[in-house]
DNA sequence: CAATTAGTTTACCATACAGACAACTATACA
DNA sequence: TGTATAGTTGTCTGTATGGTAAACTAATTG
């Protein structure tokens, strides 16, 4: 073997933000680069396009994401505290953005997804790919719920889908708004749409609830 | 007066269409002037950037939009049935645009908005006062619906937000999928969150509802 | 220590792009 | 019918960009 680097990682780091922070469209491999440290040579070394890159960089980044998320949604945890968690999650998420861009940038996926879903396919297929296996987080919590008598919830994949266009809805407004706030109580939504009754006093972390009658 | 022209509503109609079907980062000036037929001399004539033409045709394109809502949010209605033919005109029109340009292309406010949020500041604001105005719609539907005693929603901003960040985040799904079908049952998750129990037999367009016990 | 593999660097090319400008042309209307 | 006004056109410039290739360097291993 040769030498070893790490410039393949600082890429795909580099272009993570860069998209996040701005978008796909405008970044160019020259703004990737000089992020990254790493001489435009290289970079078509280690990848052969743009598109491949950030395909390759998703992928990557959703791998350390599923380790969070397979935390939050934990079989051992009531299933309406895994979507509480996950709503609480994003706002947390969310403000620690905030403090370190000053801005609130939203779900990367569906940022990326909305913009190059006309235009790039591969990595459409991949981000498609990886919000469908976010969506199935919610799916099984959904159905946790429904089999525990929590929920009335007999398609446990619509409520899931529902679930899911409000809570990347509610996050893709934070973003367009640059606002945390919106995140706050986004489980409300999560609840009404699964016909539970919050406890109105209880707002903290760890809220009881209860069944609809 | 010197003569006239229409080659400032060509450019704004071509750059609506080129952002809707592709993004805005990725669309250049020489495009727009060549699918408008406008040399750049005349872009320069008529705006000073692209970023200033796409604002001017999101604001003209409001315009028109809103005579549209105008319509289906009515007063004289029913104001649940104004939310539900709300949801039901989502469905149609992607599936129009579906037709014609081969992609469902989901809400164009909201693609731009999410892209241009961190780069384009006078753009953003546009988006976010247009947004701001179709949000309106829900509020005052949902207010009279509380009114009438269809639903209990005594804070109507609140739960329009909600339904709004619910609709275009199954409209921004439906983009990403290109796919309408998950804008069918929109109304579903809409009701959810207004506590509205639907007849599950009613599914056409002008489905009952009833209020819930 | 040679040979091989892995990664880096620099220079380069063609094209696409934003933006400016001067010369030109059509139209309204006094 | 002349002239101010409104709009058009072609050309030009500098730079940013994607992409290539060849020379170079560092580690690894037999």
């Amino acid at each position: 073997m040769g030498r070893t680097s790490d410039a393949k990682e600082r890429l795909m780091d580099s272009v993570l933000e860069l998209i996040w922070t701005g978008s796909y469209g405008t970044t160019t491999i020259d703004q990737i680069c000089e992020k990254a440290g790493v001489k435009k040579g290289s970079f078509y070394y280690f990848f052969e396009s743009k598109s491949h890159l950030a395909a390759a960089a998703f992928d990557e980044s959703w791998k350390v994401n599923r380790v969070k998320l397979d935390g939050i949604f934990s079989a051992t945890l009531p299933p309406l505290d895994r979507l509480r968690r996950y709503c609480d999650y994003a706002y947390q998420f969310q403000s620690e953005i905030r403090q370190r861009y000053g801005k609130v940038l939203g779900c990367p996926q569906v940022s990326l997804g909305c913009e190059v879903c006309t235009q790039e396919d591969v990595l459409q297929q991949k981000i498609k790919q990886i919000l469908e296996q976010k969506r199935k987080y919610i799916e099984s919590a959904v159905r946790d719920a429904h089999a525990a008598g929590d929920i009335d919830a007999p398609d446990a994949e619509a409520k899931s889908k529902m679930i899911m266009a409000y809570y990347e809805g509610v996050l893709t407004q934070a973003r367009i708004q640059n606002d945390v706030e919106v995140l706050r109580d986004a489980y409300l939504g999560v609840f009404a749409i699964l016909g539970v009754r919050v406890c109105s006093i209880a707002t903290a972390p760890a809220a009881k609830v209860q069944q609809l009658a």
